[in-house]
DNA sequence: TATAAAGATTCCTGTTACTGGAAGGTCAAG
DNA sequence: CTTGACCTTCCAGTAACAGGAATCTTTATA
């Protein structure tokens, strides 16, 4: 199978599958025309590692995850706790984010938004720390 | 003012604040030994960047927001306008990751996470789009 | 005064996970 | 035989810095 095969097969783009044989996620066989040519067994790599960044995950977990997959003899625990940290990382980076919202939500309702320069928003960016209210 | 006063009055890393003069943003000026010497409006600046950025504003919104904080005669609606950008990338991100920790927190909790390997989670990820259920 | 620690400088590399683009070889169709 | 679709490699760029080396300058102490 060609790049340009796997990559509708997988959903990733060629150029993201060179990237994962250049870090080593695949090993796909040459023909003599230079082209990879990948078997059935790569293809569902790629597929596992497009849906596996698709949930998030880093590279790095990725690489673990994979090599667990492969691993008959694997622990589920192990897989989970790759899992459950992510989660982690998830939650922590959706109550930061919740945390700006609700910050920059009460600016902008605070803003007139017309021609005046008066603004409430600049005023909390400028105020170093003395004021700004809750 | 030396930088790792303004580092600590800004409460940015000296680092980023010499980044900050590599893009453009201040333009202290050089004591005759090579050091650079920061005035008052210098600290302040790096101050409401040091503040805009916390809140999660691109280098680029910085400079804008810059650009009208020192602007006498701006409209509070171009800085609006900037805020609630944000803001709606804001919670595309909380979107999309809520959506990532409903899918993981699913797959987490059923995965029995023992010693052995059945798991649901690598199931789910080898699942090349067949089943995967919601 | 010697020296060592603290703080400053520049410059280069690395980070994440790709994406875009240039220059050029290969293959199938008409 | 040429055109166009694919394929190849290689290099640069992204965002916003952080780490670290090699080298001053200043300050404090013995």
């Amino acid at each position: 199978m060609n790049i340009g095969d796997v990559a509708e097969a997988s959903g990733l783009p060629a150029k993201t599958i060179r990237y994962y044989e250049e870090i080593g996620f695949v090993r796909p066989e040459r023909g003599r025309n230079g082209y990879r040519d990948f078997g059935e067994n790569e293809v569902h790599k790629l597929t596992f590692l497009a849906r596996a960044r698709s949930l998030g995950f880093t590279i790095d977990d990725c690489r673990t995850l994979l090599s667990l997959y492969e691993d008959r003899g694997r622990a589920s625990s192990d897989v989970k706790a790759v899992a459950e940290h992510h989660l982690r990382r998830i939650n922590a980076k959706i109550a930061e984010l919740e945390g700006l919202r609700s910050t920059l939500a009460r600016l902008v309702a605070r803003c007139h938004g017309d021609d005046r320069p008066d603004c409430p928003i600049l005023d909390d960016l400028a105020a170093s720390g003395r004021r700004r209210r809750t």
